[in-house]
DNA sequence: ATAAAATACCTTGACAGATGAGGTATATCG
DNA sequence: CGATATACCTCATCTGTCAAGGTATTTTAT
């Protein structure tokens, strides 16, 4: 975990949404592709995850079911609703907004003879 | 402001630290600044402006002094220390990694035969 | 002269997201 | 049979953002 993850803060639920677009899945699978993508840099803590599909299920983005039990642990799948792909579609526009902000603003522009 | 400030949230100081980079200067100054290098599209709200210079003068990345008074309003010059010259560096560092990470993380990767 | 707008600063309380610390239960492996 | 991995969950605490409130000076328009 080499990016500390205030600044990934309010990007949570997007990157949830994300996976969930590939399909249903479950908490303890989607952290693992988070970490995999990411080559072991970042990673869900629990509470981060857990608390963030409460929340995205109580506003519509998500539903959930338990899954038939197979082998293993018990399994909460998560399914991405309408309104969840709308919001990613959303979110992921304003990624790339968000950017483009930052590239700008966190670069030292380069002096003029002007200035 | 077509930003949320949420998606920028935990860039505040950095974004200030990089504006004090360029030489001293003052709260509204900063903001005007970070304004048009966004093209209005984002700018600080005052009391997160303020909070902010609040904590990086207390962690001492930044010093502050009243700016002589010349016309207008008085005005408090902020100063970037060694130390928030060290810490800009690194949180320019890392905004590359986040960077890659994001985009990795909100993309869909495309399907795969093999899939 | 005077009212309005712009410049410039500041604090406080409320809110939301991240997380450490705690917990439960099952399956697998040595 | 004990350790580790899988898999879920909650709650209290901490931190950054910001609406709402405030002060004071200068400039511009009437």
């Amino acid at each position: 975990m080499s990016i500390s993850a205030d600044t990934l803060r309010g990007y949570t639920d997007t990157i949830i949404l994300t996976r969930l677009m590939r399909g249903d899945s479950y908490g303890y699978e989607i952290n693992r592709q988070v970490q995999s993508r990411t080559g072991g840099a970042y990673g869900f803590k629990e509470a981060t995850l857990y608390t963030a599909f409460r929340r995205l299920e109580q506003s519509g983005l998500i539903t959930s079911y338990w899954g038939e039990d197979g082998p293993g642990a018990r399994r909460r799948y998560y399914t991405i609703t309408e309104a969840g792909k709308k919001l990613w579609e959303e979110r992921s526009r304003e990624w790339q907004e968000t950017r483009a902000l930052l590239d700008a603003l966190l670069t030292l522009e380069v002096e003029h003879e002007s200035d």
